[in-house]
DNA sequence: AGACCATACCTCGCCATCGAGGTACCCCGC
DNA sequence: GCGGGGTACCTCGATGGCGAGGTATGGTCT
């Protein structure tokens, strides 16, 4: 879902589609590069919903471009996302990860706090890939390197992000004072 | 896709989609579970493919249940597919995982190294969330403590993996020996 | 003048996924 | 003997992403 990532970008400032796909490629493209079919038909769903207007403007170096502004809906509606944010965003981490590069924008401490609550609250649940009946299997218990290394991997990436977790909500809870 | 899932825990021994849904959500459905109507549909595209047969067998605590058997066709499947990974395999975290949790059937230290390599150049690769025209941006020019994190956190991870992955080639490159 | 490339946008058909809904069976407790 | 819960499977419609294809413009190189 490119939708978050297309209300964020465009809080900033008005963009047209190209722009905004190079936005979009460097946020998210390592993974999987945006297509022109995703990107075109996201934001005429967008206008449909009232959540951008676009104005058309003569091209500096080609055809004629469309900027593309936020109308209030959608600075409404990407607050909204930001505020309350689906399980899917908290959990999934390139979701979770846009939705990060977007959370300034929610100008309320406890607000930004209380989202990333939420993360906390997803990374500290046990959890493994393999479980033994009921029981979470340790990176110990396999011979290959694989499974071993994906346990590994996945330890140290939740370690690094508690750790930013607990000092960032730190820092907001000092701000809301 | 869970095509990949599916043909890895078969590969192991026979299953019935029961239980096979409780593989795949040990797996992947910390970030979404897996509904039926997508485990389902799954199946039967692979049996249709002739990857995999069903035999019907009396349930042991309730209705029929169809125990799934990989074919010939469907070994073969997968070994192509870990042996040559689309790039989106390599690329999203997930999916990566996914191959990682499988890729000790594709029994070749050789064969294995070189999907591993195929991560290590992903990864080695200079890559921002965000530039400043073609300038791949730092976590320490964002003043906002999300874009921060996200970066930071990307870093650890990255740095994580790039550890095991030095430490298993050199493993397995000692075996091609 | 012509070829070529980057900019800029759009559409179509395909396919995977999802949620909601449904069927059926068996066991256990009351 | 009846209801509820867990096991086990299936289908349907909606949605969203993707690849392939198409259009048009303007600058640059030869």
């Amino acid at each position: 879902m490119f939708k978050l990532a297309i209300l964020g970008f465009l809080y900033d400032r008005p963009l047209h589609g190209y722009e905004l796909r190079r936005h979009l490629s460097a946020l998210s493209g390592h993974v999987q590069p945006i297509s022109d079919g995703t990107l075109y038909p996201a934001i005429k769903r967008l206008e449909t919903a009232g959540l951008l207007t676009r104005r058309t403007e003569p091209g500096s170096a080609a055809a004629p471009r469309h900027t593309l502004h936020l109308t209030e809906a959608g600075r409404a509606a990407l607050l909204d996302q930001l505020r309350e944010p689906e399980q899917l965003d908290i959990s999934d981490e390139n979701r979770w990860f846009t939705l990060l590069a977007f959370l300034r924008h929610l100008d309320d401490p406890t607000a930004q706090a209380a989202v990333l609550r939420r993360r906390l609250a997803f990374l500290s649940e046990p959890a493994s890939f393999f479980y033994d009946g009921d029981r979470p299997m340790g990176a110990e218990e396999f011979p290959d390197p694989f499974r071993r290394g994906q346990l590994l991997i996945a330890r140290a990436t939740t370690e690094a992000e508690l750790g930013w977790l607990h000092a960032t909500l730190a820092e907001l809870e000092g701000r809301e004072g």
